[in-house]
DNA sequence: GCTTCAGGCGCAAGCGTTTGCGAAACGCGC
DNA sequence: GCGCGTTTCGCAAACGCTTGCGCCTGAAGC
């Protein structure tokens, strides 16, 4: 029922060879010649059958970018800019989401590999060693987050946090805040990890104290109910750092809650800067993780990956920043 | 290089046909010989080649989805029903944005076309009536919102804003607000001007004044602006309705910035119930669009539209209901 | 005028599945 | 012991494209 390329090269007056070679741009054809192809698939609105093209050219051009979770707010950015490289190229993309769920983890890795695809950016840390493992046996290559180390056809890239956390500590510091107490993400998340590590360093460089360090899921409702419990515990936080926006929302509301005031009473910090945190309220300061930077920078490294004979992997990182706005204030005097 | 269903059979001691059999449970097989071919399947690491799969069979197991933009968090949760449908079925999702450029919904239209996509759910409005003929041309069932005529191979999704509007409009009303304000989506967006249409109504019915309309952009920045412009015009406004819940971030933002205060000074309304309006400050009372139902809804449509033979299409409808929560408040005493 | 060469193009063999036909093997009734 | 219905499975022809070879034509070289 469709077109087919026999039907375009049948009306443009050349064999199916032609039509293919123009179509990809595989070899030189007359102009004249081309200019009939071209005007035949116009004509007759052919489309070409991508299953078909892949099978015959064994290969395919598509990119593969398994994240976590297609609503937390981490994301979409992230996918737009790694969309946006491989439209670029002339890539497709295909998108998968684990939603912390080990099987469609392992669902996403087969769709992978029954795609073909050229390479593939794992940008959550739901897959575990058997999924990458998998990945590697079918000699996709692979880019990870935060998770070395680099070897053949698998790269790494690394979000620093020791610089955020740094000025984030600074800036309390600055404020006159000695004190701080952490809302970490889940412990079990490598990336969560390394934050707070990279706080509690920050900290003890400045000779600040950790009062605590409480574990939410990175979801706002854990960001209250954190609060929720240090506020109980008598002896009142004045600075609060967060390991993501979600949950220093959730701190935001839970201090309002309590009849105190941001940043008055408590500063906050959070991490990530999803949109919202510039028009929550009051505006959030959050140490700024740059998605699109690294959205851009798993495709540069994957594609590197792919064309590559050798496949050695290599580890590229993006830095963190605190962008200040007004969650944060200075310390009350004791 | 990779394992193919030739080895699989092979090492079972079977045809490739009877391999392809259990693979697809398309014809019964002898309970020994299924656990020999599975048992080859395990052990070689057997991953069917999903280009040469499709070719064969001639039709694909993809549903498309066309939306406009993933970071408009109008989309995620949208996607991910949507997704979950598919899965359930065994059916793969081909997601395409269009980031609001034609450019980009034309090539979104031809990739489904040529990925040979089952169906299409059009989940924005980015797509001209060209692209939707282009669709229909080969043969591709679609699924379209806010969008009638229904016809063959085309189902309409339809968001009810009427129950939505007369929530808000009422819930204002029993506040003691005798006018509102309205800042718009875009004019050129259909559900935008829906919405604003069924706010009109309600008011006139409810014997409301709509003081002015004041058309936005879907984005904070527009609400802040559009807020920013009524206070200027000197009247000061007490209710503002606004057609998304960003803009109403946006707008609550101004009001705070005007030194005013939501809901004490002005309440404020928004549309969607996004997942950071529980979040914002004050929680946002909004009229919710329940994205999920939208997702599973679109998907269901796609399903007996690709199913039955006649493909007529038809027409489903979600409705919409007032969320309350603490951004609309008592109307002042004049 | 004959050879050489390059530019332009077509032939046909895959690519790895699915699936319509049938064939073999087996059990049962008579 | 034979015919017949079942059950179980294999053969080989598509599916629609890409691409290695190689042929043809006309112009340039000598």
């Amino acid at each position: 029922m469709p077109v087919l390329m026999s039907d375009v090269a049948e009306r443009a007056q050349v064999s199916i060879t032609t039509v293919s070679h123009v179509l990809n741009g595989t070899r030189v054809v007359a102009p004249e010649t081309r200019r009939r192809v071209l005007e035949a698939i116009d004509d007759l609105k052919y489309y070409k059958n991508a299953p078909a093209r892949l099978l015959a050219r064994g290969r395919s051009d598509l990119f593969g970018l398994i994240i976590s979770d297609i609503e937390n707010p981490f994301f979409p950015e992230l996918i737009k800019s790694f969309e946006r490289a491989c439209l670029e190229k002339n890539l497709e993309v295909i998108l998968c989401s684990t939603n912390y769920d080990p099987r469609q983890a392992r669902s996403a890795v087969r769709r992978m590999i029954e795609a073909k695809a050229q390479g593939v950016a794992v940008m959550t840390s739901q897959l575990g060693p058997e999924q990458i493992a998998e990945l590697a046996e079918s000699e996709t290559p692979v880019i990870l987050l935060d998770c070395p180390p680099v070897r053949r056809g698998r790269s790494n890239v690394k979000i620093d946090y020791t610089q955020g956390a740094r000025e984030a500590i600074g800036h309390l510091r600055s404020l006159g805040h000695r004190e701080i107490s952490i809302v970490s993400g889940p412990r079990d998340r490598v990336s969560a990890n390394a934050y707070t590590a990279a706080l509690a360093e920050a900290a003890h460089e400045m000779a600040i104290r950790v009062r605590e360090v409480v574990e939410g899921n990175n979801r706002p409702e854990s960001g209250i109910a954190a609060v929720k419990q240090m506020l109980d515990g008598g002896d009142m936080p004045h600075a609060i750092v967060c390991g993501n926006d979600q949950m220093a929302f959730g701190a935001m509301r839970a201090v309002f809650e309590a009849g105190l005031r941001t940043p008055e009473d408590v500063s906050i910090v959070g991490a990530d800067d999803i949109a919202f945190a510039r028009f929550s309220h009051p505006p959030l300061t959050t140490v700024r993780i740059p998605r699109d930077e690294l959205g851009k920078m798993a495709f540069d490294a994957l594609q590197r990956l792919v064309r590559s004979k050798r496949r050695s992997g290599a580890e590229s990182v993006v830095a963190s920043h605190l962008v200040i706005r007004q969650s944060t204030g200075a310390a009350r005097k004791t």
